[in-house]
This record gives C-alpha cells, structure tokens and sequence, in this order.
RNA sequence: GGCCACGUGGCGGAGUGGUUACGCAGCGGAUUGCAAAUCCGUGUACUCCGGUUCAAUUCCGGACGUGGCCUCCA
C-alpha cells in the first residue's frame, strides 16, 4: 500500500463498514453498471458514476494507478432501446435503426460525464460484444442444472441456490407475499428469471442453441464482469435500486455458473436523489439530465459547469439521499470558487501529494463531507500563506477531480484577452494618480465585459490587482 | 402486505453515551479611496413518546413523517 491509507467500505452483503483488502493487490478490480443508451443520462444516473469515480481515484491512489481495473459496461440491448429505435428511425431497418440510437446515446453519455471531472474507467465494454460470453455462461448453467429451458425462454431455477437472496436480505416467501411477481405457468417458481428469451422477427436477435433470441437483463453484468476482471473481484457498485433484482440475480447467475462462494466481495450502492424535493419524474416535469445542466437554464436559470455538479453531488455522503436543487448548485459554485481563488498561484507538479488528512477521511468509506472540512481548512491556511498549503491545495483538487480556475476564467480555449492586461495597467497607474473616477470607469468598463477586479497589496506593499470571471 | 433506508440549528451537512462539528447565509470587527476578495469573532439543533443509564441527539422499543425496492428504474 503506497500511502498507508487502510480503507474501509460499507458492504451491502453484511451491512456493516469493513476494512479493504483487495484479492491482489497488483490488480484491484471493480465494476459498476453502467447506462442503458437509449436516452440522455439523468443528474441521477450522474450520481453513481461520481461516486465510484472517486473512488477509483482513490484506489489509484492508495495501490497505484495503474494497479487498479475498473470496468463499467454499456447497456446497448434492451427493449427500451428497442422501441425508442421504431419510434425516431421507423424507416430504418431495425439493427441500422438501433445503432444509430445507441451510438449517439453512447457518445452523448461519455461526453455527459467527461464534462464532470471524471477518468474513463479501464474497460466500457457493451452488451453486444459479448453475447458469445453470456451464452457459455448460460451453457453452464444449464448444465450445472441451475437453468432450464420452458416456452422457449431460458430461465434461471432460484430454487436451485440454497441462499438466493443473500445480498438483499429477502427470502422467496417475502417476495410472494408482495403478490406483485406475476404468475407464470412455464416457471417454476415465480422468482424465476430470464436468461435468454426468443426475439420476433422485429426484434434483434442472435443465433444460438436455444432458437434466435436475445440476452435477459442480468446476464450481461455476469459476463462482462467475468470476462474483464474474473469469476471473483473486489467490487461491485451501483444504485440502491439494482439491489434487487439485478444484483442479487448477477450474483446468482456467476455464483452458480462458476460454482464460487462469491462474486464480489464488497457491494456499494449509492442512495437516492430527488429534486427539489420531490421523485424525478417525466410525468411532475422536473426530470432533468445532465446535459440540460450543462447546456440549458432548466435548473436556476442558467448553465453550470460540470465540476459544480460534481461538487454538488458529493456534498452529501454517496449512501444518503440527496435532495438536488438550485441553492444545492449555488453553494457547491461559491465552495469551488472559493477553494479555486485560495488555490491560485499554486505552482503544481507531477509530485505534489495529496492532502492526508482529506485522504484519511475518504478513506473511512468515501466520507467526502468530511474531506471537504478538511479541504476549507487548508484553503484557509493558503489565504494566510501558510507554508505550502497552497500547493496541497491545488494537490488536493486535482486529485478529487476539479480543476484550478474553472470558475475564475471562462470555459473553453479561454486566453486572457490582452486588452485586460491593459486596462488593469491603465487602472493602476490611475489609482496611483488619485484619479480614482477614472480607475473606477474603468472597473466598470470591464465588469460590463464580465471581468471583476480585485485589488490587492503585494509583498512590498505596492498596489496590485487580480482579476476573475464573474457571473 | 413484506423488505430497506432516512428524519440534526434559516439552509447544506458530519459526528458522538457526558465536552465547540464544520460550511453557507446573518450579525459584529479588521483591512480597503470605494468595492470585491481575505482575515478575526459570534447566535440558534439534534421529529415525537416511552425504556435502559448517574447521564441520550447518540443505545433499545413504539409512533408519526419522507423516500426506495418487491414491476428489466441509477
């Protein structure tokens, strides 16, 4: 362990925070599900994709970057893709049609999730490259007797695995009393689900030895994950809502198809968002994605950057809910300002570490609230030029995935106009004269122009001024 | 009906069996030609009802409230 930082991680499969130990130290591998692309990413689908971006980078950290494996798929078979697919290409034959929606969604999703300060994970593969591997692993279910073959479909036999129903804590008899599973004469047991299911005409299908047909929703995760980081890994993250039934049916699908007491052996989920304290939802109309973030006023009015997402996001701890609203954004933009100003004129290098104390509290099961605490104080001591505490800083947001001035300049390609240069200039040697209307028409000129000035004293005492994009 | 979370001061949000969380906003002060930025100081809290305890916001039980899952929804 490079740093010396013990982790510890809340695991859904026991309930409680356990200490980290990775099954090889040389290869620490984790997946999470990814999207499903058959439309724009919600600031919810943002949440698990932050969350375990921090936590990549701080397995990167601690066992080095390139000792870590982090595999998130890309969902690019499901009905839902399906019918968006006739819907907006009706004249397309069907695979053209799919591909074109999948592969915009995809690049969309990617450019989405760049914009929020996060590193690619190691492998994005997609469901459609592997429909080979889901069909062995189907292959040795059924012969393994876990699966079996009814009306056409492939279904997996829950009753088949002594403890299905582990990692959400429900037994088979809890689900029946709900009365919601329907009741379908070719299972036998309702719990039973679909690994592979025949495919219409005008549906997509593959070949295989169970009639043309499609993969069912879990067996995908199985696949991937066994392919990309083994039949057993360290873990496995995602929403609180995959819990059941997808996770609880992945771990039973690679469990008894490769006959191992464990798929992952740490399962994280993050918690739940609503906006404006309310449910997401179409039909309330404040559903909103990510990319009207980025791009539109849907939320406050205006644009925000990325990395204010970001923030916003990990202000509260990635278990609890989150209640995603307007003053939420507003308090994430001043906190990053604030770090980014008292960052400013860090000189940054290749070897600047971290912050511990910010480490030390990620660590303690991505407690990122307290590492921000942590953070304010640091910031603090660079406004009173304390030591380095500048440079930690500077350290320390990169590391968490923000950048140094993406509040104080502007975007994109920005270049400091030099007519700034000039004016401040011109407003010094005004203030040095007194002529104090004239240094503040000047002020005004630029503030019009969306630069604020800021004056300040340098070491000598002698009159300086900075400069920053306001909004 | 079953299972699972959560309920902290104006807001955000940690944490703890007894001692200031912290941040934002507010207020007071310093600094400043003015402003901004920055620094210093400062008030308000733990849903309700029982129980355990010398002591509970923190443990246990119950109530109420909010949300999630049991419907291929992160």
């Amino acid at each position: 362990m490079i740093s010396g930082t013990p982790l510890s991680l809340y695991n859904t499969l026991t309930r409680t925070k356990e200490a980290f130990t990775p099954l090889d130290p040389d290869n620490v591998r984790m997946y999470v599900c990814g999207p499903t692309v058959y439309d724009f990413a919600h600031i919810g689908n943002a949440r698990p994709v932050i969350v375990f971006d921090l936590l990549f980078r701080l397995l990167r950290h601690v066992y080095g970057a390139d000792k870590v494996t982090y595999v998130r798929n890309i969902t690019d078979v499901d009905d839902k893709i399906n019918a968006r697919a006739l819907r907006d290409f009706p004249d397309l034959p069907l695979n053209e049609a799919i591909r074109r929606v999948t592969e915009k969604t995809e690049s969309q999703f990617l450019s989405d999730v760049a914009a929020l300060g996060t590193l690619e994970p190691t492998v994005q593969p997609r469901a459609t490259d592997n429909i080979a591997e889901m069909q062995a692993l189907i292959a040795d279910l059924i012969a393994r007797e876990h699966a079996y073959n009814a009306n056409g479909e492939v279904l997996f036999a829950v009753d088949s695995m002594a403890d299905y129903g582990q990692l959400s804590g429900r037994n088979l008899e809890d689900n029946l009393a709900g009365a919601r599973i329907a009741i379908d004469a070719h299972k036998k047991n309702p719990a039973d689900f679909v690994l592979w299911k025949q495919s219409a005409e005008n549906e997509p299908g593959w070949d295989s030895p169970w009639g043309r047909g499609r993969p069912g929703w879990h067996i995908e995760c199985s696949a991937m994950s066994e392919r990309y980081l083994g039949q057993t890994f360290d873990i496995h993250g995602g929403g609180l809502d995959l819990i059941f039934p997808h996770h609880e049916n992945e771990i039973a699908q690679s469990r008894c198809a490769h006959g191992t007491e464990v798929m992952a052996k740490v399962w994280m989920h993050n918690g739940f968002l609503q906006v404006e304290g309310q449910k997401m939802s179409k039909s309330l109309g404040n559903f909103v994605t990510i990319n009207d973030l980025l791009q539109t006023g849907a939320m406050g009015g205006h644009a925000w950057h990325g990395e204010v997402l970001r923030l916003a996001m990990l202000m509260t701890h990635y278990r609890e809910p989150i209640d995603f609203s307007v003053k939420r954004l507003e308090e994430a933009e001043s906190k990053l300002r604030d770090w980014q100003r008292a960052a400013r004129g860090a000189e940054t290098g290749e070897a600047d570490e971290p912050d511990a104390s910010v480490l030390r509290e990620l660590a303690d099961d991505l407690n990122f609230h307290r590492a921000s605490v942590a953070l304010d104080l640091i910031a603090k001591k660079a406004n009173r030029d304390e030591g380095h505490a500048r440079q930690c800083l500077a350290a320390t947001l990169q590391f968490l995935g923000f950048s140094l001035d993406s509040l104080l300049t502007s975007d994109e390609g920005w270049e400091e106009p030099p007519h700034i240069a000039a004016a401040i200039a011109d407003r010094l040697a005004a203030l040095n004269a007194k002529d104090f209307a004239k240094a503040d028409t000047i002020r005004k000129d630029l503030a019009e122009q969306g630069i604020a000035l800021m004056d300040y004293k340098d070491e000598a005492g002698a009159r300086q001024t900075k400069w920053e994009i306001k909004r």
